[in-house]
DNA sequence: TAAAGTACTTTGAAAATTAAAGTAAATTTG
DNA sequence: CAAATTTACTTTAATTTTCAAAGTACTTTA
């Protein structure tokens, strides 16, 4: 078992809806954001706000457009964002591999 | 791709320090307070109050002695806590990887 | 015996999370 | 056709969580 800082994991992810939302993300090209709030239950203003952290520090991009006089609202995961999801999951990894086998 | 309520992800463990305490107590027998210090890296408030909770949630469970005159704090995982700890690997695992498969 | 260290716990401020309420437009209904 | 409802979000504000500084109760060292 070897040491390890907590601090290493991302807090901008290491959030239950944040990590749902970069999950969803990473598998799709674009999604909408009424997409994304039924894929993972969330409700309006909650999924709002955190898709405003992630677009914040750049893990995802945001394009409004209107389509068929409605408002559509897409995200896309970034370079940084992927980076940062698969950077998450190996320190997740690392740190339960680490301490979880005998 | 399917849909998941990202509110299955137990929010006992899903937080980086507990998450890494969790981790600690998984792979040993029994664990004292200045070795999880020092294996996470937290300060002692913070490490206090995130065992305490784990307690609290019968994911561990706590023995006070005094070895040489000094108190010595003991955890240790408890079953409930161990297959929480299962679950929630099982769990991210499954977000992560329904969704990161193209 | 005073000062410093150890092993924690308590506390309170700051940050994060959440859902209710709000906005602005489109659509449906009476 | 005006009013009510729906849609697609955003804002807000109350609650919860996180964190480290300060506190407690000793023990050790100088």
């Amino acid at each position: 078992m070897t040491d390890f800082n907590y601090l290493e994991i991302d807090d901008v992810i290491h959030s239950r809806i944040r990590t749902a939302i970069m999950a969803v993300l990473i598998s799709v090209d674009e999604a909408e954001f009424t997409f994304i709030r039924e894929k993972i239950n969330a409700t309006d203003g909650n999924l709002s706000v955190h898709l405003k952290k992630l677009e914040e520090h750049k893990y995802i991009s945001v394009t409004k457009k209107f389509i068929e006089r409605k408002p559509v609202t897409r995200y896309k995961i970034t370079k940084t964002g992927r980076n940062a999801f698969e950077d998450y999951i190996k320190k997740l990894e690392s740190i339960i591999r680490s301490n979880s086998k005998k």
